[in-house]
DNA sequence: CTTAAATATATGAATATTCATATATTTGAT
DNA sequence: ATCAAATATATGAATATTCATATATTTAAG
């Protein structure tokens, strides 16, 4: 349908396109961290990092490290962590146009 | 459910989560395209391409400038262009594990 | 070999996205 | 006022994603 390229790189998007994935790989941008660890720090269910986990790492964003029954993850590329600060600054530099498309998402969520 | 700012976020790489919206802004990182434009570089149908520009829109990653009938978009951000170039460089260092699942996903769409 | 801890996967209902088709709107020209 | 060009929006069936619950797998310890 798509060039597989393009295919491919929209996978990747579509990747870091869920909150939890997010701030799952803002934890990782400090350092490795096994699956307990984020399940700590995230304060969600063991399953639902498992599954994001897998997400991410099925798109090679993410990497496994098994060490006895943990499994540590860090970022496969530490140009994701650049990626993540481009990102910010982006949101920073349109922080009322933000705020306007926080409160339209709030407002449509009776 | 989330943190508002990390839902924002996520909408923010949902958009780019899709192939044609990435032909579009790969387009627009070279100046301002109309509608028209668009359609005839990605030999696509009128709707299609407004529909992606609508959600892009949405999310404040493009922006439109009348002129006449016609409406001419350009990226909202100069830091989008530096953002798809990062992913750009992201994808090319991982080319290889790049190739091995496009394999997968060629294989499983049968 | 049993058990417990850590992680992964399966399942499926609810929800969201995609994409084609049809229709509406807006603007400039005659 | 009418028409055509350019763009936008509405609709809905097909498809994909999300997320909670249940179950499997793997590994180390006893």
């Amino acid at each position: 349908m798509y060039q597989p390229l393009h295919q491919f790189k929209a996978e990747f998007f579509k990747a870091l396109g869920h909150p939890l994935r997010l701030v799952i790989l803002e934890q990782l941008v400090a350092g490795e961290k096994s699956v307990t660890d984020l399940q700590a720090a995230l304060g969600v269910d063991q399953s639902s990092v498992s599954q994001q986990l897998a997400i991410l790492r099925t798109r090679n964003i993410v990497e496994p490290r098994k060490d006895g029954t943990s499994v540590f993850y860090r970022l496969r590329d530490p140009l994701i962590a650049e990626l993540l600060d481009l990102a910010r600054s982006i949101f920073n530099n349109h922080l009322i146009d933000t705020q306007a498309m926080l409160q339209q998402l709030a407002t449509s969520e009776t």
